[in-house]
DNA sequence: CTGAAAGCGCTTACAG
DNA sequence: CTGAAAGCGCTTACAG
């Protein structure tokens, strides 16, 4: 048995008045007797009346305006090809609504792009923000605008506190961190060495990376017993003969090595490394599924990646944005996204 | 820059005719003259014209009725509590539109209710149907009468080929089997023994479990020198105590089982066994996130557990049909989701 | 073969 | 403080 929707016309029969009187109720447009207004609420409430979104829209010509701002993809860093897919993702499933998207992209590298972006994203006047708030000082300063003015903003891939953010969707760095840790730990053949390799050039990313090594080494807190030394590589010029020294000197001093975390998205540089040197005892765990960890993973170099599902923190950021500005409903602040374990077995499905 | 959209009204107003011919021309209710047709057409056309779906939706009144046609969950298999929040979750988001959904269930281990509630789901005359057709010869009719009725169908769980079903929404079983037989690899010290076990009461499901078996074994075909022997073991009964009786009979002969995997759903019966002995040098492998599963995951008695996602299945399955009926245009056919590599420190986000 | 008009449920500007 | 009317873009029944 199924309720028909109730409509405006509904209410406003039964409570004596007309549909503008209703709406002007229940848009808290003022302007109506408290008798009436009381009356009209009770009855929407008793038809459990919800305005219908389709009619709504049909009229409502303006259009929700979104700006995305996120690093631009590059040859050195391709991590970031997967955010504009998701995002596109969601603007097709949007597409029956009025919504915009403009998106602005910025120097991975660069502070001062960041900076010069935001005065991009501000001049286009949005009604919601999609950002990654790589560059830490500068976000806090960006997001102090938006709120001045009053602009919903949501964050992906990492957050920064304090900012009065709608929602952020991505990982919960640090348990990413550990999983990483169980499946290293999983794979070690007991009395193994750990090496933990950071590796990122650009020193704001270095927060984001701790925390993964935290979460990676917490997790042998407990059962430290089973391996042997557990040491950490900070490799801050990811240029490829660096690392080869770097990693030249590492094995020199160490023949004992077990499995290798890099905390990053850059394992394939490391992979390079042990493909080239031929060094077959040594598990390699590593993050993010570029085309190039791929590659090392179905040859077998790289054991696991750990995803982190790019392509659905955007779709679900513009999602939230939309939903927020459309129903005025607050979404969870906090989504974290499944922690993805990849082989070369299922790669394929998350491609 | 962005381009108006195109109306009825510009149509018209191009072509020197009125809205309702040229409603007539797009949607081929005939009567219009070729001459007029063609021009509309092509004004159409050049103009980039796609409706107005609010409108077309406010104006439209008929709803879809969708029925979903799925085993029943119940205390012995919990397998099927997920799949009807999908379904919601899907109707949810499509709760501005107008679609209805009827759920209908059957008993998982009983063809002739099966084959009793494809009828009660003829009877609601759908415009398209949701199933797992769990009981293949009795699928196949029950197909082969939505088919003569024109009735589109997606599956999800399962497909039956040869069927002309719209859309198949699940996993890839046998490649999930190799999934399982990787992992179970990389967490087996060399020289264990393997024992694989089909654990399932309904014969029905065999055919199921055979082919994720075979991708299990398959994974061992070229590295199988690194265990000892592999051998297999089926229980059609799945009491507690006939599991026992059947896995006492397996450890008194065999000292050297390295690892466990069970292909169904069902491996916290096994645990519940190694748990009980305290068997702590056996790894075990199983599928899918019953609750009685992650709590023997998270106790470290299961290490693996992968999930197939039966929520994703069925909020994907409301929406391609509803897609599909709205829009007409064909889905993927074959929706292979991805296999999720479960472990307890990232089950939770799972959840 | 074609056009004019009503109406889906809502919002808004206007009249009183 | 309240009502009547126009209009968003589309579809449909009717008149010619």
């Amino acid at each position: 048995m199924t309720v028909k929707k109730a409509r405006l016309k509904d209410i406003a029969e039964l409570s004596g008045v007309s549909i503008g009187t209703v709406d002007r109720v229940l848009h808290d447009r003022g302007e109506v007797a408290e008798k009436t207004r009381d009356k009209v609420l009770q009855i929407a409430r008793e038809l459990n009346y919800t305005p219908n979104l389709m009619a709504q829209v049909l009229k409502s010509k303006k259009p929700y305006n979104l700006v995305s701002l996120l690093p631009r993809s590059t040859e050195e860093n391709t991590f970031w090809v997967k955010h504009p897919i998701g995002m596109l993702r969601a603007m097709a499933e949007l597409d029956p609504f009025p919504v915009n998207l403009t998106q602005i992209n910025f120097d991975l590298l660069s502070e001062a792009d960041f900076v010069k972006e935001t005065k991009t994203v501000l001049k286009l006047q949005p009604d919601g923000v999609l950002l990654a708030p790589i560059f830490q000082t500068e976000s806090i300063a960006f997001c102090s605008l938006l709120r001045k003015e009053n602009i919903p903003f949501v964050f992906v891939d990492g957050y920064v506190q304090d900012t009065d953010f709608l929602a952020y969707i991505g990982e919960n760095v640090f348990q990413s961190g550990k999983v990483a840790g169980q499946l290293t730990e999983m794979i070690t053949p007991g009395g193994k060495d750990l090496l933990l390799i950071n590796l990122a050039r650009n020193l704001q990313n270095v927060h984001h990376l701790n925390n993964r090594s935290k979460g990676f080494l917490s997790f042998f807190s407990n059962n430290s017993n089973k391996f042997g030394e557990k040491f950490s590589l900070n490799i801050s010029n990811p240029a490829s003969d660096n690392i080869k020294r770097e990693l030249d000197k590492i094995f020199e001093n160490h023949h004992n090595i077990g499995s290798i975390f890099v905390s990053g998205s850059k394992s394939y540089k490391v992979a390079d490394y042990i493909k080239a040197h031929d060094i077959r005892s040594v598990n390699l765990i590593g993050y993010d599924l570029l085309e190039r960890n791929v590659a090392h993973l179905k040859s077998g170099t790289i054991s696991f990646l750990i995803g982190q599902r790019p392509e659905e923190q955007t779709y679900k950021g513009v999602k939230k944005l939309f939903d927020f500005l459309s129903s005025n409903k607050m979404p969870e602040k906090m989504e974290y996204l499944p922690i993805d374990v990849v082989t070369s077995e299922n790669v394929d499905f998350f491609l």
